[in-house]
DNA sequence: TATTATTATTACTAATATGGTAGTTTTAAT
DNA sequence: ATTAAAACTACCATATTAGTAATAATAATA
């Protein structure tokens, strides 16, 4: 039950672009050495986040990343959901027909309860969130 | 982020052993059985569980394994501790050595609080309230 | 227009975790 | 002694995770 390092280092990412969302675009590269993440597995994360349209890009020179939305629009459970694709702790939560027992199944229930109770905490974070606890912090 | 097999399984192994509650010694291959869980596997998942206090067994015919506390004192997160050994979703939460970056981290705060709900729904439930969902349901 | 700096794409790989199976030994009741 | 169960030990196949490497496409600019 652990959140991959894809959901981790792709919150930080989307951290990164967020506290310097006045500045323009941002090189890959500089939010990697900052935040001591692999310039090539952080290339790999952006991909979904850039199709999800939470973020978009530049090629080429004064190229970068931007977000695509405004801070207070993108929330932890965007993220996440994205770099880690589905949400649900157990399979069978949002997809039933992989266990066969899911009509006499009483712990299903309770998974999916705590599948609510997680995706709660996830949206009710934005961005914005966290850039005010950054800004608290210094 | 998905609940293992070792957690699910051990679960639905501990809401057995509380089903038959008064029943005495219940089999492992009887479990095994109903609950449709390869019995050798099934077998792994005892031994955290009776290290644990959780449960107790017999050897030799007769045996078999027994809750050893009652159903209200159980809870789910007693349960799943034991099978996945940290309910942490984030290793630097409880073991903050493992990262350098925990005094500027500000997504470590947003784990610490997704797991403290997350302890908070699985210790709100007991195996009493399983069965009882359960004799609910039927 | 050649150069440069970036993102985009593709392919591979090492390490670890997961979800098992198989066989043997110990124990206790009959 | 026999039998039926738990306990222990060892192994294994597969999937996932985390990462590396090389190359192509693109866009600014000198
Ligand atoms: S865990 Fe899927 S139905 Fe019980
Ligand atoms: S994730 Fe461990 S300190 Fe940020």
């Amino acid at each position: 039950m652990r959140l991959s390092t894809r959901a981790r280092y792709g919150t930080r990412f989307m951290l990164e672009l967020a506290l310097n969302f006045d500045q323009g675009n941002i090189f890959l590269k500089d939010i990697a050495k900052k935040e001591e993440i692999s310039e090539k597995y952080l290339s790999q994360l952006v991909i979904p986040l850039k199709a999800s349209g939470l973020i978009s890009s530049s090629r080429g020179a004064h190229g970068g990343y931007r977000l695509a939305k405004s801070l207070s629009q993108i929330t932890l459970k965007d993220i996440i959901q994205v770099l880690e694709g589905n949400l649900s702790l157990v399979e069978c939560v949002k997809n039933p027909s992989v266990c066969s027992r899911v009509s006499k199944c009483v712990t299903r229930d309770i998974w999916e309860k705590l599948d609510e109770t997680i995706s709660g905490v996830l949206s009710s974070v934005t961005l914005e969130d966290l850039v005010n606890l950054q800004n608290k912090a210094n």
